[in-house]
DNA sequence: GACAGGTAGTTCTAGTTAGGACTAATATAG
DNA sequence: CTATATTAGTCCTAACTAGAACTACCTGTC
């Protein structure tokens, strides 16, 4: 007899997940950008620029899709690309002048702009959920390093 | 002052629920299926079939996206789409019996690939995870509704 | 029974997605 | 020093995505 009572939680997971995208991107389209987008210009923000690599890496998307939505930015001014001296494989991706602005002014707005949903939250219930979040994403993990083993 | 003290469960979220993605989708594309093609035939299983309308909601899959992963359903033979006899604007999305075959065969599979990442949880864990998320999202409902109120 | 308003589904567009094939550059082993 | 393996990034394909425009159909009101 399999169980199935973990049913329930991963549905959950996909309902919140998307209940969250949902609210974030009203904001997020009201400046003119996209979900992946905003999340490269909030990851470069306050930083010197980095490699595609690293921004790929923290951001969990893929190379592939990396090169589409860079470029996209790129049209739009935001990001440059510059080849590194260093290493002729790498490349700097970092915000410009104009990228720069936009950060500052978004960024503050988007943290209002979620304010009245946590707000609604008990510190104790945000904190106790982002630990099980991180048991359970170290379960997905570590079933997929004995996957792999084979 | 603006609090950011849930920035890190919104990275959480994203990152389990894209582990989650991750990790099912090993199995599902063995069979030859997209993770929304396979939600579309878990949900179907074991039913006399629904409406687009129906199917849409309960996959949170939006009704322009719809049409396409049915229609691919339909090129595979796993499902059918009949019009409806009381109302000409609705039709009804049903397993073929080679889709009902399908399901039967990897839905249990599919149960037994999540069964390893579970093992490593209590059920505490996961019932309290389910609630907090359950939450969360009621939090990001009521956030949206008061944006609409104007 | 006509007409206004709402609902179901399709089609279209721009963008994102993963994965794999490919190129170029670096690093390692012998 | 040279052959091999690894890594970074681009390009390609099939599919999914939301949202908006559109068509067809139903429902209520007068």
């Amino acid at each position: 007899m399999l169980s199935t009572r973990f049913l329930p939680l991963l549905r959950e997971l996909s309902d919140t997940y998307r209940a969250f995208e949902t609210y974030s991107a009203i904001h997020i389209r009201s400046i003119g950008l996209t979900p992946p987008q905003f999340d490269i210009v909030a990851t470069l923000g306050n930083t010197q620029g980095m490699s595609p690599k690293e921004l790929g890496d923290k951001t969990l998307i893929t190379k592939g899709t990396l090169t589409g939505v860079v470029d996209r930015l790129i049209e739009k001014g935001l990001v440059s690309r510059t080849a590194s001296a260093s290493d002729g494989r790498c490349q700097t991706i970092k915000l410009t002048r104009q990228g720069d602005h936009l950060f500052a002014r978004i960024f503050p707005e988007h943290l209002v702009h979620l304010q009245p949903v946590f707000a609604q939250l008990k510190a104790a219930e945000i904190t106790a959920l982002t630990t099980h979040l991180c048991s359970l994403r170290a379960a997905f993990g570590k079933a997929r390093e004995t996957l792999e083993q084979v």
